[in-house]
DNA sequence: CATTACGTTTACGTTAACGTAAAGCATGAT
DNA sequence: ATCATGCTTTACGTTAACGTAAACGTAATG
C-alpha cells in the first residue's frame, strides 16, 4: 500500500497548478522521486507540500517556510547548537503569536462590522414587517 | 491637542522607511494632509497605517487589506447591499480562521520540536552533572 | 554661510512567486 | 493511424511591493 501521487493528482487536491509544483521543486523544496522522466511524489513529499502551503496561506516566503520544515524534522545537535536552535525556535513562535494576536484584533473587528450590519438588516426587516402590515 | 505626525515620525514608529509611506499613498492607501509640500499625518492616518501594516504582517495584498479597512468604516446601504456585504464578510471571516486554525497547528507542531530539544538539553545537562560529580 | 537634517518628486531597478507559451515525448482510446 | 491526454523541459513575461538614486527645496544650527 505505498500509495504515490502523480504531479496533477496533488495540483487537484491543493488547488495548485502543477508549474507551482514544479517551481517548489526547482527552488528545491521538494524532491520526488522519478519513473523515467515522470515525478513521483510520496505520503512525505505531500507532507512537504501541505507545510510550504500552509506557510505560504500564513504570509511566510518560501525560505521561511523551509526553515520551520527543517526544524520539524531534527531536535538534534550538541549543546551549543540545541541552545542556538531554541533561541530560533523561540523567536519564530513570538513572531506566529504576534499573528495570532493580529488575527484575534482583525476578526474582532470583523465581528463588530457584521454585528452593526445585522442591526441594520434587523431595521429593514421592521419596516418591511411595518408596510407589509400598513398594506 | 490635535496631534500630528511627519513621515519620519511614522516611519520610525512602526520601523518602515518613508519610501514604503509614500507609497501606499501613491496607490491610495493613505491620503495624508499637506503643509505645503509636507505631509502631515493625522491620527486616523496612522490607524490606518497600522491597519495596513497588520494585514501585511498577515500575508494580506494591499488591496485585501484595503477592503477590510473599507469594510470597518460603513456598516450601510439598502438591503441587498447589506445582505451582499455579510456575505462578504462571512467570507473574509472564514478566510481568517482558517489561518488561525493554521496557525494553531504550526505553533502546536513548534512546541512539539521545542520540548525534543529541551529534553535533549537535559540529557546533556545530566551527562555534565553525572561527569562533574565524577570528577 | 555652509553644513546638517529633513522633506520633496521622478524614475529606473529588484525580488519572489509564479504565469504563459512553445515544442516535444509517451500512451491509451477511437 | 491519429487524436486526446498527460507529462516533460526551456525560457521569456508579469505583478506586487517596495529599494535606490538623482536632483532639488527649506529650515535650523554651529
Amino acid at each position: 500500500m505505498k500509495k504515490t501521487y502523480s504531479i496533477s493528482d496533488l495540483a487537484d487536491e491543493f488547488d495548485i497548478t502543477t508549474r507551482t509544483i514544479r517551481f517548489y521543486e526547482e527552488k528545491g523544496y521538494l524532491s520526488p522521486k522519478r519513473d523515467g522522466t515522470r515525478r513521483i511524489y510520496s505520503p512525505p513529499d505531500r507532507t512537504s507540500l501541505r507545510l510550504i502551503l500552509r506557510g505560504k496561506r500564513l504570509g511566510l516566503s518560501l525560505d521561511e517556510t523551509a526553515e520551520l520544515i527543517r526544524m520539524y524534522g531534527s531536535a538534534q545537535g550538541n549543546r551549543q547548537q540545541l541552545e542556538k536552535f531554541i533561541v530560533r525556535i523561540g523567536e519564530k513562535r513570538a513572531e506566529l503569536e504576534r499573528k495570532q494576536r493580529d488575527l484575534a484584533v482583525m476578526l474582532s473587528d470583523l465581528k463588530n462590522v457584521e454585528d452593526q450590519c445585522q442591526l441594520a438588516l434587523a431595521e429593514y426587516g421592521n419596516s418591511m414587517n411595518n408596510t407589509s402590515e400598513i398594506s
